[in-house]
DNA sequence: TAACATTGTAACATATACATTACATTTTTC
DNA sequence: GAAAAATGTAATGTATATGTTACAATGTTA
């Protein structure tokens, strides 16, 4: 699953630490989703968003079939 | 979780039972999603969505806030 | 209205997203 | 280059997304 997650999370200037506790969720899980070996749930990727000022297609679309992240 | 998942699913004429089919998941969760009691995972949610060809954004964005759905 | 297709939903099982804790590795700053 | 900050990641536990099976409810069509 990859993402523009870092980017995103970079330009405002936030680490993952600052990022996880503004969504409420552990830095662990946002590390994880950065990596991108994690599927995150909507939710969750929509809190994302809101916290990094962007739409879900800019930060977590991907074309279909360029996924070349692992399936585990 | 709102979402226009049923209405893009009616627009390019499918069934739940054939979207579910087409993606790769159960009936009942095709239904679930499309009722709002489930929150999606994000692979989930972009499978929909080149089944029914439309982005993220067009089928699962809400806006900060809005979501007048239940919790659990 | 009777058959049939479609959709809602309940009970139970399984897989995995996410939490918690902890420590190692990398990056930044002095 | 040492100290601190930021990040990667492992082990274990919990919550929940999703599967399986089954049946009820609603919609559609002859």
């Amino acid at each position: 699953m990859k993402n523009n997650v870092k980017i995103a999370r970079v330009q405002v200037n936030l680490t993952q630490q600052q990022l996880a506790e503004k969504i409420g969720v552990t830095r662990q899980t946002i590390s994880l989703i950065e990596k991108g070996k994690y599927n995150p749930t909507l939710k969750l990727c929509l809190d994302i968003c809101y916290t990094v000022n962007k739409t879900l297609d800019e930060i977590f679309w991907i074309e279909k079939g360029s996924d070349e992240s692992e399936k585990d």
